[in-house]
DNA sequence: ACAATAATTCAACGATATTTGAAGAGTAGC
DNA sequence: GCTACTCTTCAAATATCGTTGAATTATTGT
């Protein structure tokens, strides 16, 4: 990943809104969301929400697919795992130990509900 | 690590001068670098420097320390470790198996100099 | 005490980002 | 074709961020 997709996405993220509707989406995994469940679970203005899901969509953070009339959003988690691999490179650049260190406790799938209530 | 820590850290690595000076002090390791060494190397005003390592500082990505007149700036670590982890269980809560995947292809210590040029 | 050096703070300007309501585009059902 | 519905786009207002030069604080060496 270069620095330019690093700072879109991490633009993305900045916003407390957009880090909201990207955790909902990863939530609900591959089934996703249409953007009015998104509106009404998260309290927003239809077009505010569009914006920032324009914005999360452009980023590559979401993907979106037309159903009908609705239009289902669902998070990337590519990219994700992309700035993750980044950001442990970046890392590590000056403390490998550190780093190796963090992997090994890092519990990724038997931790995942511990950050749930926010 | 909660909404309100990690939306302060994005916005600061959003920014590409920002992003710079911390892949720079990364890369410097515990010698860090003083504020002019900073600004030489990536040609940067003082006073423009200056704004950005204290909003660097505020959201814990830097560390400072005074030597005589001179200020050492460091990378804090351990606040990148949280987020990584953050991330990483943001991205586990729908996809545990892209998660471990993951985990498996992250070779921290051997790839570190990969990404170098950019 | 004085001048030189290092870095920050301040104030002002320009550039971006966010929010809102009104209007527009596309779809579904009658 | 018409109406209701979902969502986006547009335009305008507000708020926030980034950059710059001048002034300020603090330290060093003479």
């Amino acid at each position: 990943m270069d620095n330019i997709t690093a700072t879109r996405v991490f633009e993305c993220l900045a916003s407390p809104v957009r880090l909201d509707v990207f955790k909902l989406l990863v939530k609900q995994g591959p089934a996703g969301l249409v953007a009015g469940e998104i509106a009404s679970l998260l309290n927003l203005p239809a077009t505010n929400l569009s914006f920032h899901l324009k914005n999360l969509t452009q980023a590559g953070l979401l993907s979106v697919e037309q159903e009908g009339r609705y239009l289902r959003y669902r998070a990337d988690i590519p990219l994700m795992l992309e700035l993750i691999n980044f950001l442990t490179h970046e890392c590590c650049a000056g403390h490998p130990e550190l780093c190796l260190d963090f992997r090994a406790t890092s519990n990724c799938s038997s931790e995942q509900d511990k950050e749930a209530g926010n």
